[in-house]
DNA sequence: TCCCTATAAGTTGATATCAACGTAATGCGG
DNA sequence: CCGCATTACGTTGATATCAACTTATAGGGA
């Protein structure tokens, strides 16, 4: 039998001022108001821009792949393509070569989404990276973060 | 009347590999995971032991101010109380100063969640602060990515 | 006192996020 | 060919996220 005791307010301040998960979130929330503002006038968000955006390759990848890429679950990527594909600007066929696979793709309506909203990123990432210090190495480390995700890379 | 010619594939990877949004977004999805996972045991998420921390303080602050600690919309701070109400672990009362305002406190059960937490919380943040370089210089980066978004903050 | 603006918060509707569970196809061993 | 574990994906339910709109109080100026 064990009883906890409530932790300080000291405790409180160091959870707040070092915890890297609430850094990341409060990170991401802002810069994803941000994008999401900048890219109003296209009327897509800054998740569907990186949702786009990773659909735009020579060969239509599966579900599961761009899941993967985006360190996201496969059934997020799921619902977020229903809005897209109910705007017409994503579309999905079986895989001929796996019946359980379904290959997404962008139609001519998304990629020209895609092409009105590139040159909003780049002048609003421009814009951000001239307030850090470091970007590539903030990259680098946002990265090995996300690797560190990597579903059963720890035995156990 | 302007065309707008599809983002090279080049254009693809450059955003891929160097969007800040996104690799924020992806490393914030990844140790939310994490930490959502190490926390089951206590039956809270990682954003609600943010919240929850950020509520342990000797007076108890109104739903403005943690919304803005948080970096979060003050509407998704309504909605992320709650469960938490539900379950006891939080409880508002009116500002005796000001009738609009909704003063948060912690609840003792909230209290002895938090107590529990805070052991796993250091553990696997201690875990992840060994697998990067420079944990430091990742939260400052991290603190001004929140803070340029501050509303209004940049004037025009 | 009476407006009038600013501030604090709630509500609604759309999308985002994931775990748990279920379905169907693949592909291997026999 | 058959059985079975694996793989790819969908559905459901709960929570998270924010914009737009609405309500109500606070506080200053006429």
């Amino acid at each position: 039998m064990r009883t906890f005791s409530s932790p300080t307010f000291e405790t409180t301040i160091l959870v707040r001022d070092t915890c890297l998960c609430l850094h990341t979130q409060r990170a991401a929330r802002a810069l994803a108001r941000r994008f999401d503002d900048a890219l109003k006038p296209v009327g897509i968000t800054s998740g569907q821009f990186s949702l786009l955006m990773s659909l735009n390759r020579p060969q239509p990848p599966n579900l599961g792949s761009v899941a993967a890429l985006l360190a996201m679950d496969r059934t997020t990527l799921t619902a977020n393509l229903k809005p897209l594909e109910r705007r017409r600007l994503v579309e999905t066929k079986a895989d001929p070569k796996d019946a359980r696979a379904r290959l997404l793709r962008l139609t001519p309506a998304g990629r020209a989404v895609l092409a009105e909203a590139t040159p909003i990123w780049r002048h609003l990432h421009a814009e951000i990276e001239k307030e850090l210090s470091d970007p590539d190495r903030l990259r680098s480390e946002l990265s090995m973060l996300s690797r560190s995700d990597q579903r059963g890379s720890v035995a156990g």
